[in-house]
DNA sequence: TACTATATTGACTCTCGGGTCAAAGTTTGC
DNA sequence: GCAAACTTTGACCCGAGAGTCAATATAGTA
């Protein structure tokens, strides 16, 4: 929005670009720790621990704890979502295998890198509306992907729905607690409960023949 | 709350059942705050406050925080199931009416009284083993409501499934995170949804025809 | 090399919330 | 009425974890 002048913006020094840098190994790490456990579980000092620094270097990059954690869930959600919406633009075949497709990469994800994802989406409603929203943002992109494909189908006839917000928040719901249950298993059996979990969630959507 | 009491009480003096009685209150008053607003975020100074007593009476009838809050999820679990077991004897009607008014009791309980439920299930995994089991057992109990419409459907092949468990699984994600999204609906609205949720779950245990 | 900007440290403060306990208050039973 | 049993209080301890900051180390630059 608000515009810095020429000389700020587009060709930072090296060492404003290895800042760029040391924030995004700090996010990503953030990632993986609030994927694995969540927000309450994670403290800066395990955070601090895992990059190999203290606690106090992290303040100079991020205000606080929840702004780097509003930062670094938006660095996972872009991650993931990024990840979908390749799959989908490449993804080949009918609308029900695309679908399925992408319930399947979805939740591989969710087991095998970020299972505590649910848990950051139970942002506590004492926070303040703005990183809120831009949680909810990410939410809105991620759920896009799956939205695009359920109207194509839908379009084309090939699906069905009682309503497409209602059948989305199913699927998402699903997908997000399947960490829970299949968190524990065997990775072949793993792989088959995932596999039947698909199944059931393209159940949502299929027409009434 | 319209639970009966958990504990079996076999000790017969009158102090004893007024004790009982006591700590049925504290239950009560206990799983209404933990199921609006889960585990983490209730102190033992909100339920004192709740009940219009100091923090340290509660550890005269309850030794910690952790047996404290698993018996009130308990009382909760209680009620919570022992209202869809009357709702699944009385009900009338072809599998898939009943079973679409059960998840309609669900999530009006859901919403409604405990819109915080699903954080319970989210137990640390840090927790010792045996409070852990005791959930998990209130979650096959609950479930097992829903397994019996369903496999009586089956069983008259008007329901099919791609696996049962994993159907059960998805029922319960998608009503346990119902009042995310509609927490902040007003109440026709709300009521609108909720119906729409419904229909779209029993299309997970439809026939192909 | 010397000087400056940047990055990191570690010890510090502060608050919150679980848990303890002796003392005070209340109820029970003789 | 009164002693004993039961219940509640409120002040206290403690550890965890967020947040602060002056001192120090490192990197960049002239």
């Amino acid at each position: 929005m608000s515009s810095q002048p020429v000389e700020d913006a587009a060709p930072v020094g090296r060492v404003q670009r290895k800042r760029g840098r040391r924030v995004q190994e700090i996010l990503s790490t953030a990632a993986e720790l609030f994927g694995e456990r969540g927000y309450d579980a994670v403290s800066l000092d395990d955070v601090a621990e895992r990059l190999d620094v203290t606690k106090g270097s992290l303040y100079y990059y991020f205000p606080g704890k929840d702004e780097l954690a509003v930062a670094a869930i938006e660095t996972l959600g872009a991650d993931w979502t990024g990840r979908l919406e390749r799959l989908a633009a490449t993804a080949e075949g009918p609308p029900h295998e695309r679908l399925r497709a992408l319930i399947r990469e979805h939740v591989a994800i969710a087991v095998g890198e970020y299972p505590a994802a649910l848990r950051l989406f139970l942002v506590p409603s004492t926070w303040p509306d703005d990183p809120r929203e831009r949680i909810k943002e990410l939410r809105r992109r991620h759920d896009q992907v799956f939205r695009g494909v359920l109207e194509e189908g839908l379009a084309s006839g090939e699906f069905a729905v009682t309503g497409l917000e209602t059948t989305l928040q199913c699927m998402h719901a699903a997908m997000a607690q399947a960490p829970l249950w299949c968190g524990g298993l065997e990775s072949d059996a793993r792989e088959r409960a995932l596999d039947e979990l698909a199944d059931t969630l393209v159940k949502l959507v299929a027409a009434a023949q």
